[in-house]
DNA sequence: AGGCCTTTGAAGATA
DNA sequence: TATCTTCAAAGGCCT
């Protein structure tokens, strides 16, 4: 995406970025937006019926103009708003802000810095952000990481993560940002009882801080609860041993994302709406129509994330997660374009003469000599 | 079972 | 450096 950052931003860097919204006649969308109501789901709701009429709808109206607008100028905002909320957290740091970047771990009674009195908040193994969401400060309810990350068996590390020096070090670094107790996780009592007693049975398999992080998923993509299956499947356990899979590293969340995460359930409980789909569309309207203040928790949120998740991870780049769906579309393509199998099969799919025409699509040869050397080089 | 849809933002890849 | 691409979450829907 562009990044149209001018350089130079700090922490009024987002002011001007915002003021951008109220260009051209969007300040009134954004008014709109801010009124945001039950109308918008019920456009959203019945334009599922119809899709061809949601398109004409909302292309044709203020949605498509918000896209419209969102290319060229939401943009804008996220860089400095960085470069805003680093100047913000370089202060915060210090120790006055200590946030948990990771609310959702579970063993960690930590002051929610977002609470007017910074009282503890405890979170639950799986806390819907919707029943949190009322007579709470919003980040309060924020669970980055759903208990489903915190699985049974916690997902094990690449050996060579242990290893690491930089994972040591931050151990140190994360308790200030933690709080965990003195001695670390070890010492986290059993009467803790939504604390998975499996995250405290030893070393193996979690991270050497002891913070089963939940940016780690097995490779499956999803949580998979190996104890239970090896009661169930041996079989399944004999294969798992023979080959490890690396654990799946995911990217942390961006500040839309953990907005998302937050607000998700709250949208679904106003429509009865569930395909995430049309509720990420209302999701990234009612985005755009938070103020400044309110998406700068969101971005300073998920700084803290990505803060954590290089402390976590210091080897880990995006780049680990890339390819997968590329990969597979790539051979997809191939598979239907290029690759004809053989000359025979490729004529005939052009509807070439077999034995003399030439395959212009693969530049196959004619099938002269009806060699098996020659279909084999094709 | 796995891909698609849909959103924004971060970061890697590419021109 | 600017632009493009991919992936993060979510869950219903479709193949």
């Amino acid at each position: 995406m562009p990044q149209l950052s001018s350089g130079g931003g700090d922490d009024l860097g987002a002011n001007d970025e915002m003021i951008s919204f109220k260009d051209e006649g969007e300040q009134e969308e954004k008014i709109q937006e801010n009124a945001f109501t039950e109308r918008d789901l019920a456009d959203l709701k019945s334009s599922l019926v119809n899709e061809s009429e949601i398109n004409q709808r909302e292309v044709g109206g203020t949605e498509s103009a918000v896209r419209r607008g969102q290319q060229g100028e939401q943009r804008v905002f996220p860089d400095k708003q960085r470069e805003h909320l680093d100047g913000v957290s370089k202060q915060q740091d210090g120790g006055m802000y200590k946030s948990p970047a990771y609310p959702g771990y579970p063993f960690l009674m930590l002051p929610d810095p977002y609470l007017p009195n910074r009282s503890v908040s405890a979170f639950s193994n799986k806390v819907s952000v919707v029943q949190q969401s009322h007579g709470m400060h919003p980040l309060t309810s924020l669970l980055p990481y759903s208990n489903d990350h915190f699985s049974p068996s916690p997902p094990h590390l690449p050996t060579d993560m242990s290893q690491k020096t930089g994972v040591h070090r931050q151990s140190q670094d994360l308790s200030g940002y933690y709080s965990l107790p003195p001695g670390g996780v070890g010492q986290i009592t059993p009467s803790m009882s939504w604390f998975p007693h499996s995250l405290m049975l030893g070393p193996s398999g979690v991270h050497p801080t002891g913070i089963p992080h939940p940016a780690i998923v097995p490779p499956s993509g999803k949580q998979e609860h190996e104890q239970y299956d090896r009661s169930m499947k041996p079989q399944v356990e004999v294969k798992r041993e023979k080959e490890p899979k690396k654990p799946v590293i995911k990217k942390p969340l961006n500040a839309f994302m953990l907005y998302m995460k937050e607000m998700r359930a709250k949208v679904i409980a106003e429509c009865t709406l569930k395909e995430s789909a049309a509720i990420n569309q209302i999701l990234g309207r009612r985005w755009h129509a938070l103020t400044r203040e309110e998406q700068a928790k969101y971005y300073e949120l998920a700084r803290k994330e990505r803060q954590l998740h290089m402390q976590l991870y210091p080897t880990w780049s995006a780049r680990d997660n890339y390819g997968k769906k590329k990969r597979r579309k790539r051979e997809k393509q191939q598979d239907s374009n290029a690759d004809p199998g053989s000359p025979k099969k490729c004529r005939a799919r052009f509807g070439l003469n077999q034995q003399t025409d030439w395959c212009g699509p693969c530049r196959c040869v004619p099938n002269i000599t009806n060699s098996v050397e020659a279909a084999a080089d094709h």
